[in-house]
DNA sequence: GGTTGCATGTAAATGGTTACATGATTGT
DNA sequence: ACAATCATGTAACCATTTACATGCAACC
């Protein structure tokens, strides 16, 4: 699932700049679970463009470069459908957060404390974005289902880290069992 | 945080050779929320190796190559203290599952069913080798509760998966509203 | 006066995966 | 017979990110 294909899928959802698509990765529905930079993003719908799967239309900006804005064509709309049907590829987590958190017998109980309460106010930020956008529920069927999925998900996550937050940080600030007597 | 950082993480747990520490981010306790392969791992090891941040015993085998058993030294484990300290980068997920379902009405309903299906069958699956080694309880303190978070996000995504899986189908089953009368 | 947002694009650097090379052992 | 597990290592390849290049407008 290259930038090229989620390209494709983000112009499905109506057309959109080379600008756009990234705000949807960066910002948006997907930013949660794909992202891509204009340094992938622009080269991808310059091929797209040349294999007839998405069209552009010029428009003109006073004092900017031109918006081009692309949209999918029939071709590309059977493409993507096309690469929606292959196997999805195993989910691909890299979570510094986690990993750090899983050696935090090697940090100062304050960062440890930091550390969890930054992750519970990003998940708190998160989950109120998401939870705006399922009440005004202009998503399709699938984009509303996973969005929900995603709330039901964060809110566990906030939910743990809040209640298992001062026992953790209890157990790294208790004096190791002491190797002398 | 590269994968020497990585490499250097897993054998505070213990001493380990390339091949071991491929299976911790493989089957592992690290699986689910970092990667590396063989070609970044070894060369990561010898890396470390002629820094000093770790030390290598190679135990001979008959028939095999010599395994080479890797150990923390104080140097490797101040460094890695140092790693944990630094602002953890932002979460990178990427989960073509989530993009392909976000498109479900592009999809047939049975692979719709499937895709969900499966991706059920994982999380129970996962599910029962982390209660397991929950229940053994070995693992220090933020190890086990990160894996404890890992049990309560993933049977919620579950249960979510189960309980709202007929009403996605049903929705993408459903005749789409008819442009002409 | 500096930062952010809008707007596109390129090139170099990065960091990693995939495939290859080698080879015995154990299980199916 | 064939695949998988154990075991290490290298090199080619890849996709993407980062930094650069350009420039105006609005906000603080």
């Amino acid at each position: 699932m290259d930038v090229k294909i989620l390209c494709l899928g983000v112009l499905s959802r109506g057309e959109a700049s080379g600008y756009e698509i990234k705000k949807a990765f960066e910002e948006g529905p997907f930013s949660h679970f794909h992202q891509a930079s204009f340094g992938s993003i622009y080269p991808a719908l310059n091929a797209l463009s040349s294999e007839g799967l998405v069209e552009c239309r010029a428009q003109a900006q006073e004092k900017r470069p031109d918006k081009k804005i692309y949209s999918l064509t029939a071709k590309g709309q059977q493409s993507l459908t096309n690469a929606l049907l292959a196997e999805p590829d195993h989910d691909r987590v890299r979570s510094d957060f986690l990993f750090i958190l899983s050696f935090a017998q090697f940090l100062p109980p304050a960062r440890v404390a930091a550390l969890i309460d930054q992750r519970i106010a990003w998940y708190r930020e998160s989950l109120e974005r998401m939870e705006g956008c399922a009440a005004a529920n202009t998503a399709p069927p699938g984009a509303a289902f996973v969005r929900n999925m995603g709330i039901a998900v964060y809110r566990t996550a906030a939910e743990y880290l809040e209640n298992n937050r001062d026992a953790l940080i209890a157990e790294v600030s208790a004096p190791e069992v002491l190797v002398a007597e």
